[in-house]
DNA sequence: GCCAACGTTGGC
DNA sequence: GCCAACGTTGGC
């Protein structure tokens, strides 16, 4: 019998495809990829939240049209993110250390690309999405939850 | 490229 | 602890 601590979840994150797409995860290695760089608080805390084989909706933000392209799961529950203490990088922040790195990442794994593109303006048309955080007005968060009947709803339109 | 919405920063 | 200024996100 599932309960609040075992039941699957279900999250969203967003990528600009220029930046790393859908493809991006399927050449990488075991089709797996850490997802490094968030520098917002409430989506780390939700990415601590996340457990191994949570599911994934994979989403381009800035993309022409913006949407669903797919499906991932977690592989890797949340670790430090060591992109934080790297100078060099885009996503440098001086206040992560070793001992208190602030940032973290999970790793997720590609599992479907949906047979349809799901663009932004088309998830906006349908009523079991009413709510939905993607959908709301000025909603920036990269990484968010998604509900069991969002999910669903969203995995029907992408297989077609 | 514009700009609304939102998070963060820093002076007080 | 308030809040104005600033930076970023991301749809359009």
């Amino acid at each position: 019998m599932p309960n609040a601590t075992t039941a699957r979840r279900y999250w969203l994150v967003k990528s600009e495809p220029d930046c790393f797409s859908y493809d991006d995860l399927l050449a990488s290695p075991k089709q797996t990829t850490c997802w490094s760089g968030v520098r917002n608080y409430q989506a780390r805390n939700f990415m601590r939240d996340m457990k191994k084989g949570d599911g994934v909706l994979f989403y381009y933000s800035s993309a022409e049209p913006p949407g669903v392209v797919g499906v991932a799961e977690v592989v890797r529950e949340a670790y430090p993110d060591g992109t934080a203490r790297d100078p060099k990088d885009d996503h440098y922040d001086p206040k992560s250390t070793e001992a208190n790195p602030i940032w973290e990442m999970v790793d997720i794994k590609a599992v479907e690309r949906f047979d349809n593109f799901l663009p932004l303006n088309d998830l906006r048309q349908v009523r079991a999405l009413e709510g939905m955080e993607l959908l709301k007005r000025g909603s920036r968060l990269s990484v968010q939850p998604v509900s069991a009947k969002e999910w669903e709803t969203i995995c029907r339109m992408g297989r077609g």
